[in-house]
DNA sequence: GTCTATAGTCCGATAGAC
DNA sequence: GTCTATCGGACTATAGAC
């Protein structure tokens, strides 16, 4: 038996999803999401660097995901390919979560402050991804390239799926998105 | 004569700049910018949402020059050479104040703030562009890719012309990133 | 765990330009 | 008179320092 209730960090994250949800994010103060986690304000800020970060906790496990997933991808794949492959197995990660990952699209959406934030993790997945097909052989403009535009087909299938009410599987929105992709760079 | 100085917001423009190089922009206060430009704390609040803000007051007419450039481009270019088209046509805003823009992008670079103010920007760019090209024509999925593909070369080709010792022309570099991207998705 | 700097907001007042 | 730019000061919350 411990002097504190465990968890206190993913209380701190179910509390604060809860309270940007009800009452809007710029609303809440973080001494309300630490009291209603049932910590003091100070320790909200050892787990997250700042407010906005508490919604984001997840993004570390997604880009280790994806970056292994592609390192790890048949030397035979097209990098275009073995990005894609990546992809779909970092759209596993929320694919169970479907409510909660909503709920959570829906607040950044509506927050231009927790839009920016959410880029900026885009951009760490990109340099990421460009390091690895790196590694892969790829020249380095080609790689960035290759990495920009994946997670281009990244964001906007992750849009379509939040969107989508038939529950279409995100792997198949990845496939989607690549193919349109294709057709639409294939000009000249 | 009037009771102040003209041009205070160019004045705050300039004043952040300088600031934000001579002693990084964490180290830098809004009073600091305000004094040095000769007016109070608060005007500079109306001038600009935000200490971030301030580096970015040109970011308005680069994006109205590249729609109004990818909107007014011959029917017969394929969408993504119309945008590359724009592209070219944006370089050539801060192609005369290579400078400026070279220390204005360093400090950018350096802020992780600054960046994601950057990426904001980047992002209204392209839901600008993708509400062009569906002007065009252009179903809207294949409109979006259009648009992110278009400022995944912006940002691609911008960080190359930065880097550029030879100061070879924007223009030159979104065209070999557009081919390089072309050859990147031809795959299969 | 407390203390503090600073970002950013809100109210109103003032003075010139048109 | 209306419109726009300025200034003054008090105020809250974030975030970092001690």
């Amino acid at each position: 038996m411990s002097r504190w209730e465990p968890d206190g960090r993913g209380r701190l994250e179910q509390a604060a999803l809860a309270l940007y949800a009800e009452r809007g994010y710029d609303n809440t103060t973080v001494a309300e999401i630490a009291e209603r986690a049932g910590v003091t304000e100070r320790t909200f800020f050892r787990h997250f660097a700042d407010k906005r970060e508490v919604l984001f906790a997840g993004a570390g496990a997604l880009q280790e995901l994806l970056v292994s997933t592609v390192a790890n991808a048949p030397e035979s794949l097209a990098p275009i390919d073995a990005v894609a492959v990546g992809l779909e197995a970092a759209g596993a990660l929320f694919q169970e979560h479907r409510a909660t990952v909503c709920r959570r699209a829906a607040i950044i959406a509506g927050t231009p402050e927790l839009r920016e934030r959410e880029l900026i993790k885009l951009a760490s997945l990109s340099a990421a991804l460009a390091g690895t097909l790196c590694r892969r052989g790829l020249s380095g403009p080609a790689a960035s390239l290759t990495a920009e535009v994946g997670t281009a087909i990244f964001r906007i299938a992750f849009e379509r799926w939040i969107a989508d009410t038939n529950d279409r599987e995100f792997a198949r929105l990845v496939r989607e998105s690549l193919d349109q992709l294709k057709a639409v760079t294939a000009g000249e």
